[in-house]
DNA sequence: CGGCCACTTGATCCGACTCAACCTGCGTGG
DNA sequence: CCACGCAGGTTGAGTCGGATCAAGTGGCCG
């Protein structure tokens, strides 16, 4: 609903910022918002946690991945962003996650200061930029739940569910992330994923075509598990 | 800065309402919001995850822990909200988390409609509203990283310099709430929290006096331990 | 076709959980 | 005013789920 996919007249090159118009999504009020179209490599960073917030961004395709790091380089990812979704709209001057390209993909890039001067002048898209933050931290205290309390298999089953209700609950997911990134995710270790996939592959659960493509087979199950 | 002690000229009575003038914190630019006083026993709902959201919540004095429960009794609080905290405003026309007062408490009440009212005419209490939800995700993003990547030592090391710093940062901190709350807070059992806590002492880390009061002593240490 | 990155699978380990006993402080009533 | 009751907390013993360490496998790209 929020999280329409976007129009633009520009054609992204990669690495090669070009201007476009911004024109559904956030602002529908706010045609004056143009943004710029970027591109990032698989793995590049598009910004860094504790650095100057001067943009918010769109994924306009590909996958990025929003996370923070402790020192000796635990990592916990918050929340992946698909095509359509808006990250980096943090408080503050400063980011306090880090992002990153999943694969490559491609951004629209808003500069901060004018999305400031639109929401300080336009009550609608001030409530629309309310709204994403609010239905970040309505994802958040779901994924708190699930890293505090759920078991490595209910892990798995929510994350193939959240997959999949993002794709149109077709039953049908290609993942876009390895599986250091699902564990990441979802607060376990990789090996720990691959067993749990391979769990529910054996149980009849999901069908795996290669690590990447996913068909959930018993939909039922996975939402008594992922619940 | 945003969370500032709020005076009524109402006396709030347990179970009775009472209508008393609202005058700073959130809407300093809108005075005409006026809130209820009402009193809640040690572990009164507040409300409840899934029911209506009619009214948008002020912690007056006590505490109150919101959370979300699992069918077999699972359970994660989110966050503790103390003196001056709002709390209760999700977006969408449902609460997503259940609320419970930890201690005798006394919260202010505002009507949604009114609060919504507000925000649709006034810009500043819009921006507001957003800083508010915005800094309840960055809470949830750290405490995210927590429960996914930290061990039991790192989470009671960070709960105990987060509930300091709400206190000014003085060393002294007086619990409000139980070993179970910590741990349903923490994603542990209230086992592992307490032999945490002994843990911390016998390496003169913190010192106990009784389960609720714990003074720090190295706090270097338990900032090491809990970043 | 070769090499390597991602993934899977196996064996062992360990931190936190579970189950259980015991302690302690506080409120209450005799 | 003391003793009892009990809720909350601590501590101990044993278990277990997921982490760690270690091989192996597979598939894709050059």
């Amino acid at each position: 609903m929020l999280m329409q996919t976007i129009r633009t007249n520009s054609t992204p090159v990669l690495g090669r910022p070009q201007f476009g118009t911004f024109e559904s999504g956030l602002f529908v009020s706010a045609a004056e918002l143009s943004g710029m179209s970027l591109g990032y490599d698989r793995d590049e960073e598009i910004y860094g946690e504790g650095e100057d917030a001067e943009f918010v961004y769109k994924v306009a395709s590909g996958a990025v991945r929003t996370y923070k790091l402790m020192r000796d380089g635990r990592r916990q990812i918050g929340e992946f962003h698909l095509s359509g979704d808006f990250f980096g709209l943090d408080i503050g001057r400063r980011h306090h996650l880090t992002a990153e390209a999943v694969v490559d993909s491609k951004v629209l890039v808003f500069k901060r200061r004018q999305v400031e001067t639109v929401v300080a002048h336009n009550l609608d898209a001030a409530r629309e930029l309310w709204l994403m933050t609010a239905n970040h931290l309505q994802h958040a205290e779901d994924h708190m739940l699930l890293l505090g309390r759920k078991t490595a298999r209910e892990r798995l089953a929510a994350f193939l569910l959240e997959m999949d209700a993002r794709n149109g609950d077709t039953g049908l997911i290609e993942l876009p992330m390895l599986r250091r990134d699902i564990a990441d995710y979802l607060g376990l270790t990789l090996e720990t994923v691959s067993r749990s996939f391979s769990e529910l592959q054996s149980e009849g659960v999901v069908e795996l075509d290669g690590a990447r493509h996913v068909t959930l087979r018993k939909r039922a199950m996975l939402e008594a598990m992922g619940a």
